[in-house]
DNA sequence: ACTTTTGTCAACCAAATGGTTAAACTATTT
DNA sequence: AAATAGTTTAACCATTTGGTTGACAAAAGT
């Protein structure tokens, strides 16, 4: 490393390119931008990250890394179906409120460029949902839950954890809320959405 | 006019740049591919819809004043919540599942423009949640339903409704689905929500 | 018939943009 | 301290992109 030792550029470019691209998207966003926030030159962005789409790339799969992991709390925990429901929720709503633009930022750039949603498929050790869906018809069978296709129930519950962040311009107007009534609103969903599926789902 | 009487011109635009429009939002919409896709030249675009900016417009407004009126299913209508709640999502996975790209489109932008939000918010005759707010109250006091806040029924339903469109990508590649039996998932979506929904609130 | 208006296109333009280069500068090695 | 390797910058480049212009053709108006 040369010139100062506690400037850590690459980290900085990569702090200034999450910033900027989860805000505004691969195609929205500037190369230039992104340096000047990083408070650096432009071409310090190619010397360490090569091109526009390896940088991209980097925060795309850093983004990804972070949402993935925290699926497992539904997916590979050893509790019953009510506690996940109650315990994923719960975090991942937490965690969503930490870092807002993430989920539209995944969704979006997924939607724009299938070629990423292929190698996420192949690649990764992606989320499995067969132990869900066995352990929900089990429950069923058990009498513990009421009849329901564990892919739907999957859906709902990331449906109503993560819906109001991406649409949360929509939701704004709709209830003609601020944004703290809008917090509000997702602070007592942490607890409201479990709720809301276990009375349907219970037996 | 002048030329061929039959060709559109007009129309045409229209219909490729929502086709672009929706398909690689704002930014990653190039106006040479519009014109492309219509078959024209490119200055026309500029001569019926002056800018990018004001034929994105067009495209926007179109799209939001088609998923709009839907809405007043469950906001106007006078039957009771059940059967309001079966009507909407019933009708409005139908309308998406055959505009697949709306949802996307309208809150990618929202999110990545937030003077549209405020321009919805003001101008129009903008769908008003009150009634249905007063309508949950008052059947929950009649103790035909569960309590509940009526802004979190309202945001659950959206989001059920809803949610699977935005990140389609993502529930295909979580259920290792091919197109067919994504679709017969969102076919599928069209009772069960509703079904799951209403056990939840009913009383 | 001829004038005016409307529609269409090829060529062009200026600005923006991702990316490169060569030189300067700094830290480490020898 | 001299050489080497890693880091940073200003200036530059080629391409893309939204937008414009001027000529021309087809209607419509007179």
């Amino acid at each position: 490393m040369a010139k100062t030792k506690d400037s850590n550029t690459e980290g900085n470019i990569l702090a200034s390119a999450e910033n900027i691209f989860q805000s505004k998207g691969m195609d929205g966003a500037r190369m230039q931008e992104i340096a000047d926030k990083a408070g650096i030159n432009k071409a310090m962005l190619h010397y360490y990250y090569r091109s526009k789409q390896l940088l991209f790339e980097a925060v795309f799969n850093k983004a990804f890394s972070l949402l993935a992991p925290q699926l497992n709390v539904i997916l590979n925990d050893d509790s019953t179906i009510e506690d996940k429901i109650k315990n994923f929720t719960s975090s991942y709503i937490s965690f969503i409120m930490k870092h807002p633009y993430l989920p539209s930022f995944i969704l979006q750039e997924l939607n724009r460029n299938p070629k990423f949603a292929k190698k996420l498929q192949e690649n990764q050790n992606f989320p499995n949902l067969e132990k869900f869906k066995n352990q929900v018809n089990l429950e069923i069978e058990k009498g513990i839950l009421k009849p329901i296709k564990g892919e739907q129930l999957f859906i709902n519950v990331l449906a109503l954890s993560i819906f109001p962040f991406v649409a949360s311009p929509l939701i704004k107007i709709f209830l003609k809320s601020s944004e703290k009534e809008y917090k509000q609103l997702m602070k007592d969903r942490k607890t409201d959405v479990s709720d809301f599926i276990i009375k349907s789902i219970k037996a």
